[in-house]
DNA sequence: TAGATTGTTAATCGATTAACAATC
DNA sequence: TAGATTGTTAATCGATTAACAATC
């Protein structure tokens, strides 16, 4: 769909809250918005949007404005959401387990169709309706149903062996919350890395060196 | 500490980064490093890296490169990693939880004080060796102990509200993880919105648009 | 038609990269 | 001293903002 220009990554990470910010309007039964009224809402400036959008094509309408409900679905069919990509889960611990529970996968253009942990123990549990299944099955498994995409939930030392084999196995993407920071040779594997620690390190550096704060 | 002028905001978001892999660097026993071998490893330029440290001083030594856990430790200082600022959680559902357990509060410059819920059936249960709070003593407990930084891992339909009573008894910051995006009026509040969702839609528009599939 | 608002081009701003003098 | 590498200034690049003609 891109018009001819390949698209920078700073539009591509505003898609998805544009894309948000869309259904609330929707869901407040606005059907038609400017570019003014829309970046007054996300705090974007007008210019902006419209630049942002004329990257895909021309989804408005001059002297009126953009359809938002139109709008909202060329957007989520750019993002792909609903592609329904397959995607692994590696590693059911806590933060593992909230996500398969927490992440409305449909809703974001995957399907999670199988979950994975090294653990007996949790091997064979039961999470959003899928049985955990061992890691030695993993080949198997990937060979049989082909993901497209593994999250991995897994200690950083297990991380870069994992990574290779899943490649080894087809998959294209990995969502990343492991602490082992991706940074692969493979130059068509898709990578996005969700570093808690440094999204905290970034608060906490706002907390102490605040205005508000007396100099020490 | 920093120079004189503001740090730019792409400027900090590097900095956790920095302070991840000098500690990586410092475990594998190397105490030097050049910005040139730095920018290799972490797929920077030199320059950006020389410039980045610049911001906050002259850590280096020319001809000789940068002691890595000296540079380390003036890199977690400015994060403010030792500076355990007080922190609440408010949601101890499946994400909330996993947050508890999964991050090393001290280790990036936080001290977890108190855990609430609004769930009775959560009330009083223990996470990392804390009881879960009722929300509806949350007044009190702020006015006592004056957390700086909240944690929210809520619906989206309590934040809004939670955060305004959060700013009334003194909290400087959020981290958001509930899909209420916060962009509040009070210019002084920090805000690091972790939004999965987009993070996964991010992901997606990847996979969906990405060079090694056909054409449709 | 007049008013509004887009799509798009041009101007500005900021961030990254390159170059090099300073210096260990 | 010679070699290496920093700190810093200048050049480039890209992203954001402003302006405005096109058009609904």
């Amino acid at each position: 769909m891109p018009k001819n220009e390949k698209i920078s990554n700073s539009v591509i990470r505003r898609l998805p809250r544009y894309y948000r910010f869309l259904g609330e309007l929707s869901k407040e039964g606005i059907n038609k918005i400017s570019s003014r009224e829309l970046a007054e809402r996300m705090r974007l400036t007008a210019s902006q949007i419209r630049q942002d959008l004329n990257c895909f094509g021309g989804f408005g309408q001059q002297g009126y404005g953009y359809n938002v409900s139109e709008l909202r679905s060329e957007i989520g069919s750019i993002l792909g959401v609903d592609k329904q990509h397959k995607a692994v889960l590696i590693g059911a611990g806590n933060l593992g387990h909230a996500i398969a529970v927490h992440i409305n996968f449909e809703k974001y253009g995957c399907k999670l169709c199988g979950i994975f942990d090294s653990d007996e123990r949790m091997v064979g549990q039961t999470i959003v309706g899928q049985k955990i299944i061992d890691v030695d099955r993993l080949s198997e498994f990937c060979r049989q149903h082909q993901p497209r995409i593994a999250i991995l939930c897994i200690p950083k030392s297990a991380a870069p062996q994992l990574c290779e084999q899943l490649i080894g196995l087809g998959v294209k993407a990995f969502w990343n919350f492991s602490h082992y920071d991706i940074n692969l040779e493979h130059n068509d594997i898709i990578v996005e890395n969700v570093h808690l620690g440094d999204s905290l390190l970034a608060l906490n550096y706002g907390v102490s060196n605040s205005a508000n704060k007396t100099e020490e």
